[in-house]
RNA sequence: GCGGACGUGGCGAAACGGUAGACGCAGCAGACUUAAAAUCUGCUCCGGGUUUCCCGGGUGCGGGUUCGAGUCCCGCCGUCCGCACCA
C-alpha cells in the first residue's frame, strides 16, 4: 500500500507557491482586506512544536479568507532585539547581531518547511537600522510633542539582568525573565506618557468587541481607574501641605492618621535631621514593598511627631507618620488612615494604638453600641459622628464632602489611576540606542533627523557587566549638536517593547524609505485577526494601543485601535521526566518497557512529572524538524489543530501524531485508490441520483457549512471533526450505487477543498491528482447548496415526563398534529401513558415531542 | 484578599435550554499475514434484567426555575490564570 510522500510533495508545493508568488500582495483600494498577524518571534534559537501552533492557526485564517476572495496581507519577520542575545554572547565568545542573525536563518527556514503563507517579500527584523532608525524618530516626534521625558523616578531594578524594568515587567515581585527579585533605585529615566491615555485605553475597551473579555478585563484592571478626592491637610505649626488621594471623602471624620510613602519628600526631609527615621525608611527601601508583600503583610510605621490640621474642623488634629505600605507611585504618595472602614487602616491602628473611630452605622446597627472589632465595616450605611454627613449614605456623603472640599479650597474630587507611565530606559547594548546627547552646556539635545540613524557600534565587548555602550571607548563621545562642545551621547537603549509596538504598521510598507507609507497603511490596517499568547494582555497588547494613538497625535496616521480582532491561543503541553538524580529528561530520552514501565536509555525507572507548558529548562521539548522529518508539515499542523479547542492547552503526544499520521494516509489512498472510476473533473451531477448517493450529497454540502462556520468562529477541532466525519462517509459511501461516481467526486473535492487551509499541501497535491490542473491555493471556498444539505427525513426524540422514551422518523417539517399524533401512536408512549390521556404534549419542530403524562 | 475562567467516559473532547459522550486517542476481540508493522471489521459510561431489547443511574456537590438543565438561577467544593498593601 502506498504511503503519502509528504517529502517530495510537500517541498513540491512550497517551490511552486514560491515561484509563482502566490502569497505576496499589495494594495488594491477598493477590494476588500484581511490582515492575519501572529505576534511574531523573538528569534532565540530553535522551534519546537510548541512554537507553531499560533502559527498555524494565523495560516489557516490566511488562507481561508484568501479563499474566501479577500485580499490577505499576512507577513513575517522578527523581534530582534533582546537580552537573550547579549547573554548568547556573553557565554558563547559571540556578538548579539551574529547570533540573532543565525537564529532567524535557522527558524526562517523552519518556518518555510511548515509551509506557512507568509509574504516573505515583507519580512523584517527589529535590530536593523532600516528598522530602528523609524524609531528614533518616533522618539524625537515624541519627545517634541510632550509624550516622552526624562525624570528621576523610583524605579524596578532587576539585579540579575542589571537593568531597569518597566512595572508591567515585573511579575509578583519578580523580573519576568529573570526571576530576580526587584529593587527599588531612584534614577533617571526616559519615560512615555502612557497616562495621558488612560482614559481613553479605558473606555476604548468596550469597543473592541472581538477580543477575549478576559484580556480587556486585564487591561481595565491594570489601568485602574479609581474615583475619589484629593484632600489637603495643612501641617500645624509649619507651611508645609500635605495632600491625600482617597476614594472614602465620606469618612474624612474618622480619620485618625496620616501616613506618608517612606520616599515621600516630606518624608525624605524629616529623615535629614532625624536619623531613626532615615534609618527606618532605609529599612523600607531595603525589604521593597512588592517583597515584603509576598514574604508577610506586616504594617510598620514612624511617627514623624507632627500633626496635621484637619480640613473639616481646624480645631481636629491627627498625627502624620511615615509607613512602609505606602506607595509613592499610586495618588499623592500619602493617605489619611480610617480605621473604622479600612481593613489596612485598621491593622495599622491596632499596632500602634490610634483611635478607631466608626462613622458609617450599617443598617439596623445601634449608635450607641456599634464597634469596629477584627475586620473594618466597608459596606453601605448612614454617616454618624460626621457633623454636617450626618444622615446622608456613603455615596451622597462622598459628593457632599467632595463639594465642602472644593468650597473650602482644601481638595477636589478627582481620578486616580494605577497605570504609571512606560519606563522605556533599558542599560542594555542590544537595543535601539536612544537618540539624544547630553551637553553639560544645553541639557538634554535631540539628535537632529539628519544625523538618524544612531546605530550601535560592532566592537563591543561583553567581558564585564554592565551596558557595553556606556565602556565603550569612543562611541558615547560626540559633539553637542547645539552648541559644538563635547558631548556624550545617551547610553541607555530602548525597551525592546518599543519594536513591537508598531511592527504590524512597518508590515504594511515594509520597503519604505519612511517608517510606513500612508495609504497603504490606512488600506491594510487595523489588524483584523491578531493572534499570539494572553501573556502580552498588558504588555505589547496595551503598549500598541497607546503607541498607535501615540503617533496619530504626531501626525503619522489616523487611528485609534490597531487590532480589532484578537485571539489568544493555548500552549502547547508535554509530560515533563525527571531521572532518579533529578534531571530533566527529554521525552526521546526516555522509553517504555517490556512490564509497561517508563524507563530512560539504560532501563533505570523514570519519575514522570506533571503535563507542563513546553519549555527548554524542563526539557519537555518536541523538536519541530524531527516531528516534520517523520511526519510531514500537514501532519503536524492538522494534529495542532484537531485535539483540543485552540484558545485551550494542547497536549502533545506520541500517540496523538501518530493517529493524525494515520489519518493523512487514509485521505491519500482516497485518491491515490479510488473505489471507483470518476467522472471527469468538471462533469456536471445529474438530477435524480440514487437515495445513498444523495445522501453523500447531503453530507457534503452539510460539512461545507459546518467548517465555514466552525472556521469563522476559531473551532477548528470542531472543523477538523467534521471533515472527519465526511471521509468517514466517503469510505463508507457504497460503490455499487447508481450515479456514484458524481457524489463521490463532489464529496472528495469539496474535502479536500475544505482542508486546504489546514493541510495545504496534501489537499493541493489531492486536487491535481483528481485532475485539476489550476493550483488549490487560487480556488475559490466552496459554496454550500442550502437545498442540498437539508435532510428529508429528521429522527425526533419523544419524551414522556422527561424522560427519552423513543424515536420517532418522520418527514422534515411536519405539521404539529401529524407528529403528536405519530408520537402517541409509538408503542413505548402508550405503554407510559398506561391508557390515559396526556394532560401536555410539546412539539418542538424537527427536535422533540415531550408528553406529561 | 479582589477579579476571571473552568470542572462531562481510562484520556483529549462534542452537545441554538431539546436523544449526553459527535470526532479522535488508548484498550479489547477478530480478519489478513510464517510473523510483525500497516490495513480492515466489531465492541467499549456505570449497575441490573426475562439480554436483536428493556429498566435504573450518570456531566464536581446541594438546592431551584422548566414539559425538559451539562447548558439558566442561588449556595458550596475544587483546579487553573491574572492582579495584589492601589488608599
Amino acid at each position: 500500500m502506498a504511503r503519502y510522500n509528504f517529502r517530495e510533495t510537500e517541498a513540491k508545493w512550497q517551490r511552486i507557491w514560491h515561484e509563482r508568488r502566490l502569497f505576496e500582495s499589495a494594495a488594491e483600494p477598493g477590494r476588500p482586506k484581511y490582515y492575519v498577524l501572529e505576534m511574531f518571534p523573538y528569534p532565540s534559537g530553535k522551534l519546537h512544536v510548541g512554537h507553531v501552533r499560533n502559527y498555524t492557526m494565523g495560516d489557516l485564517v490566511a488562507r481561508y479568507r484568501r479563499a474566501q476572495g479577500f485580499n490577505v496581507l499576512h507577513p513575517m519577520g522578527w523581534d530582534a532585539f533582546g537580552l537573550p542575545a547579549e547573554n548568547a554572547a556573553i557565554a558563547e565568545h559571540t556578538h548579539p547581531a551574529l547570533w540573532t542573525g543565525e537564529n532567524i536563518r535557522t527558524m526562517r527556514a523552519q518556518l518555510q518547511r511548515m509551509g506557512f503563507a507568509y509574504d516573505w517579500s515583507r519580512e523584517i527584523a527589529t535590530c536593523h537600522p532600516e528598522y530602528y532608525r523609524h524609531e528614533q524618530k518616533m522618539f524625537l516626534d515624541f519627545l517634541a510633542a510632550g509624550l516622552a521625558y526624562r525624570k528621576e523616578s523610583w524605579v524596578n531594578w532587576d539585579p540579575v539582568e542589571n537593568t531597569v524594568l518597566a512595572n508591567e515587567q515585573v511579575i509578583e515581585g519578580r523580573g519576568w525573565r529573570s526571576g530576580a527579585i526587584v529593587e527599588k533605585r531612584l534614577l533617571a529615566q526616559w519615560f512615555l506618557r502612557i497616562t495621558a491615555y488612560a482614559e481613553e485605553l479605558l473606555d476604548a475597551l468596550s469597543g473592541l468587541d472581538r477580543w477575549p473579555e478576559r484580556v480587556r478585563l486585564m487591561q481595565e484592571h491594570w489601568i485602574g481607574r479609581s474615583e475619589g478626592a484629593r484632600v489637603v491637610f495643612q501641617v500645624a505649626g509649619r507651611e508645609e501641605r500635605i495632600e491625600v488621594f482617597t476614594t472614602r471623602q465620606d469618612t474624612l471624620f474618622g480619620a485618625s492618621f496620616l501616613a506618608l510613602s517612606p520616599n515621600h519628600p516630606l518624608a525624605q526631609r524629616l529623615a535629614e535631621t532625624d536619623p531613626t527615621l532615615a534609618e527606618f525608611i532605609a529599612e523600607c527601601n531595603r525589604i521593597g514593598t512588592s517583597e515584603a508583600a509576598i514574604e508577610t503583610a506586616e504594617k510598620r510605621g514612624y511617627p514623624t511627631g507632627l500633626d496635621a490640621v484637619h480640613p473639616f474642623d481646624p480645631s481636629r488634629r491627627v498625627p502624620v507618620w511615615v509607613a512602609n505600605f505606602v506607595l509613592m507611585e499610586y495618588g499623592t504618595g500619602a493617605i489619611f488612615g480610617c480605621p473604622a472602614h479600612d481593613q489596612r487602616d485598621l491593622e495599622f491602628a491596632r499596632k500602634y494604638r490610634l483611635p478607631v473611630l466608626p462613622v458609617v452605622l450599617p443598617p439596623g446597627a445601634d449608635p450607641a453600641s456599634f464597634a469596629v472589632g477584627e475586620d473594618a465595616y466597608i459596606e453601605d450605611g448612614t454617616l454618624y459622628n460626621s457633623d454636617f454627613l450626618d444622615g446622608l449614605s456613603v455615596t451622597s456623603a462622598k459628593r457632599a464632602a467632595g463639594e465642602r472640599l472644593e468650597a473650602l479650597g482644601r481638595g477636589e474630587r478627582t481620578i486616580a489611576w494605577r497605570l504609571r507611565d512606560w519606563g522605556v530606559s533599558r542599560q542594555r547594548y542590544w537595543g535601539c540606542p536612544i537618540p539624544v546627547v547630553h551637553c553639560g552646556a544645553c541639557g538634554i539635545v535631540p539628535v537632529p533627523e539628519r544625523d538618524l540613524p544612531v546605530t550601535l557600534p560592532q566592537d563591543v565587548s561583553f567581558a564585564e557587566p554592565g551596558n557595553p555602550l556606556d565602556r565603550h571607548p569612543s562611541w558615547k563621545h560626540v559633539a553637542c549638536p547645539a552648541c559644538g562642545r563635547p558631548a556624550q551621547r545617551e547610553t541607555d537603549t530602548l525597551d525592546t517593547f518599543f519594536e513591537s509596538s508598531w511592527y504590524f504598521l512597518r508590515f504594511c510598507s515594509a520597503r519604505s524609505a519612511e517608517a510606513f507609507e500612508r495609504a497603504t497603511v490606512d488600506y491594510w490596517m487595523p489588524v483584523d485577526q491578531y493572534i499570539g499568547g494572553v501573556e502580552h494582555a498588558v504588555l505589547h497588547l496595551l503598549y500598541s494601543r497607546f503607541f498607535t494613538r501615540a503617533l496619530t497625535r504626531c501626525g503619522y496616521l489616523d487611528l485609534a485601535e490597531p487590532f480589532a480582532g484578537l485571539f489568544t491561543q493555548g500552549m502547547v503541553c508535554h509530560q515533563t521526566y525527571q531521572s532518579g538524580t533529578g534531571d530533566w529528561l527529554f521525552p526521546e530520552e526516555v522509553a517504555t518497557d517490556a512490564e509497561g514501565r517508563i524507563v530512560d536509555d539504560a532501563g533505570r525507572p523514570v519519575v514522570t512529572g506533571r503535563t507542563e507548558k513546553m519549555s527548554k529548562s524542563k526539557k519537555n521539548v518536541v523538536g519541530l524538524d524531527a516531528i516534520v522529518d517523520t511526519y510531514g508539515a500537514d501532519t503536524a499542523r492538522l494534529y495542532l489543530m484537531s485535539d483540543s479547542p485552540p484558545e485551550r492547552d494542547l497536549e502533545w503526544t506520541e500517540t496523538g501524531i501518530e493517529g493524525t499520521w494515520r489519518y493523512v494516509n487514509r485521505l491519500w489512498r482516497l485518491v491515490d485508490e479510488p473505489a471507483i472510476a470518476l467522472p471527469p473533473a468538471g462533469t456536471a451531477i445529474p438530477a435524480g441520483l440514487a437515495p445513498a448517493a444523495a445522501a453523500l450529497r447531503r453530507a457534503t454540502h452539510k460539512t461545507i457549512l459546518a467548517v465555514t462556520e466552525d472556521l469563522d468562529q476559531f473551532r477548528f477541532n470542531r472543523a477538523v471533526a467534521h471533515l472527519r466525519e465526511l471521509s468517514n462517509a466517503i469510505e463508507e459511501f457504497p460503490a455499487e450505487t447508481p450515479g456514484a461516481g458524481h457524489a463521490l467526486r463532489e464529496g472528495l473535492e469539496t474535502l479536500v477543498r475544505l482542508l486546504g487551509p489546514m493541510m495545504p499541501h496534501l489537499a493541493a497535491e489531492m486536487w491535481q491528482r483528481l485532475g485539476h490542473g489550476d493550483v488549490l491555493a487560487l480556488v475559490p471556498w466552496p459554496e454550500a447548496d442550502r437545498d442540498l444539505a437539508r435532510d428529508t427525513l429528521v429522527t425526533i426524540a419523544v419524551q414522556v415526563n422527561g424522560k427519552l422514551r423513543g424515536t420517532l422518523d418522520i418527514e422534515r417539517d411536519a405539521e404539529k398534529g401529524a407528529v403528536e399524533t405519530a408520537a402517541l401512536a409509538l408503542p413505548q408512549v402508550s405503554r407510559w401513558l398506561d391508557g390515559n390521556k396526556p394532560r401536555k404534549v410539546i412539539v418542538v419542530p424537527n427536535r422533540i415531542v415531550s408528553i406529561v403524562a
